[in-house]
RNA sequence: GCGCCCGUAGCUCAGCGGAAGAGCGGCGGCCUUCUAAGCCGUUGGUCGGGGGUUCGAAUCCUCCCGGGCGCACCA
């Protein structure tokens, strides 16, 4: 399936006998679509830009759905295109457009939060929700077969700590001095049995309100047990008692302990888990495992493709997402975020200061490079502001015209030409199909709320100028936002915040 | 010391090889008409600094300065 921008894009290559790419402007001045052929192809052949630039603006401008053709700057060629093109551009739209760009859909699996269970989801943590889920998102939208997986720790230290926190509770004891003291500690004493199941059960619960499902859970001890299948297929060596993994051959900075000394249990440490997790991912079907790490993890990110390359993986189907903190304050004071003291901030007590849809917004609004600060006193001040309401408000706009129009008809031409408001809506929206694909291949969800409030944008301005109902224009323009409305809708559920109907 | 990431408007950040942006804040306008959570105007920047590559650099390379996070027989 060609789009109508791609149609556009060959006509002109093979007007000027070149491969054609065309771009957005910035500013509506510079016309509807620009091009630099001549800028690209000027010094092959030896002559100047602009020179160039405008014979090729003659021979454009004979296309018939090119209105204009102009040079500007250097050699930039500026195209304004007739009503014809937006017309079939709208026509194009429908529920899946945008989406469906894959030829070849993998089966990928996204492992993320993985947070340990010994404490409720951390605001931290609900970043590498709302990422991964995004991008997990982004790739079934293009085609691929994913699945989203939790991963979790049910025998280590921590949780053994957790475990024992929970108990002295029961005994009427202290917790012990590194242990776990939130209050949620205390709701779990009173129930009877390993608090790790509710605890577990109690993060799926955080997770479906942040809009995220799980399709599995994944338990560490049980992959540990099957360490001893996979060791001949291992690099390892022993030293000081301990067996080692010799990753630092495989592209890691370093070797690390798979199995501990017997001083020290003889036990199998994360690492040998990690090893069996990855061979059981990629010989259960999967074409791609996809980690989503944060900042205190980049490290492992090289320990994840060395152990691919030792097992004779192709590396490539390892993909690690990295992403920065999120740094919270209080009134200028930093907020550790430790699960252990149990003064942190939790996303389920994010999500009742700023809602759940603000939430989701937030955590993923900006690229996943940088650091997060927010500043708890002024997050829910703020969130009454939150550029998502924007978003929505336009989708629940288009709501409430559809509403008054009851069944009328939609989808005429309109009686005259297009108006300028028309065409910048009609415009924007042949910008989805790039902004998602982009956004997906570069894992770059945050693509997504900046077109999302261009489009708003876009259609505020139209709703402020142009009257839908009891005009001439009326079936056309029920069409026009329909359509715009089925395009916020799908941006906004890319990133996993709701459309609603009315605010 | 080594590794990853960041330094763009007063604040928080998009932009990642083509013609400097948004939100919030500040100032001034627009509601008898499909939701004013809206629209319009205005204010505001040696894109941390030096060198380099390129017809063209906020964007790529390199050095420096400033900041975050790692560098366990914890996870």
């Amino acid at each position: 399936m060609t789009s109508a921008v791609e149609r556009l894009a060959a006509r002109v290559g093979e007007a000027v006998g070149a491969e054609v790419e065309l771009e957005r402007p910035k500013d509506p001045a510079h016309g509807d679509f620009a091009t630099n052929v001549a800028l690209r192809s000027a010094k092959a052949i030896g002559r100047s830009p602009r020179d160039l630039a405008q014979e090729l603006a003659e021979k454009v401008v004979e296309l018939e759905e090119i209105e204009s053709a102009d040079v500007a700057g250097p050699g930039f060629l500026n195209l304004r295109v007739g009503d014809r093109f937006y017309l079939d551009a709208l026509a194009e739209i429908d529920e899946r457009y945008g989406g469906g760009w894959v030829d070849r859909p993998e089966r990928v699996q996204v492992e993320m939060v993985s947070a340990n269970p010994t404490g409720p989801i951390v605001v931290s943590a609900a970043r590498n929700g709302a990422y991964g889920d995004s991008v997990a998102r982004l790739l079934e939208f293009g085609g691929h077969h994913v699945t989203r997986e939790y991963y979790y720790n049910d025998a280590g230290r921590q949780v053994e700590l957790f475990r024992a926190s929970v108990d002295a509770l029961r005994r009427g004891e202290e917790v012990p001095e590194e242990g776990y003291k939130g209050s949620y500690v205390a709701d779990l004493a009173k129930l009877e049995g390993d608090p790790v199941p509710p605890m577990l059960a109690s993060i799926e619960r955080t997770m479906e309100r942040f809009h995220i499902h799980f399709d599995s859970w994944a338990l560490q001890s049980e992959l540990e047990q099957r360490l001893a299948e996979f060791l001949p297929r291992l690099d390892t060596y022993e030293k000081d008692g301990a067996l080692w993994a010799r990753s630092s051959a495989y592209g890691d900075d370093a070797d690390w302990v798979i199995i501990r000394s017997p001083e020290k249990g003889g036990t199998p440490t994360y690492r040998a888990a990690d090893i069996v997790y990855l061979v059981d991912k990629l010989e259960r079907g999967l074409d791609r495992a996809m980690y989503v790490l944060g900042a205190d993890h980049h490290a492992t990110a090289k320990w994840y493709r060395a152990i691919a390359r030792m097992l004779g993986y192709d590396e490539s189907r390892v993909e690690v997402l990295l992403y920065q903190f999120v740094h919270l304050t209080r009134g200028g004071e930093s907020a550790k975020a430790s699960k252990r003291s149990g003064n942190v901030f939790l996303l389920d007590d994010f999500m009742d200061e700023i809602g759940v849809d603000a939430a989701r917004w937030y955590l993923v609004n900006r690229g996943p490079d940088q650091t997060i600060d927010v500043d708890l006193d002024l997050a829910a001040e703020e969130s009454a502001k939150n550029p998502v309401y924007y978003v929505q408000y336009a989708h629940a706009r288009i709501a409430s015209i559809l509403r008054s129009a009851g069944d009328a008809q939609d989808g005429a031409d309109p009686p005259g030409p297009l108006a300028r408001e028309e065409k910048e809506l009609i415009k924007r929206l042949t910008d989805f199909p790039v902004t998602v694909r982009e956004a997906a291949e570069r894992r770059g969800p945050q693509l997504l709320p900046a077109y999302a409030i261009r489009l708003a944008d876009d259609f505020h301005r139209f709703y402020q100028e142009r009257r839908v109902l009891g005009v001439p224009e009326q079936a056309f323009r029920l069409d026009l936002i329909r359509k715009t409305q089925l395009v916020i809708a799908r941006a906004l559920n890319l990133i996993g915040v709701d459309a609603p109907e009315s605010m």
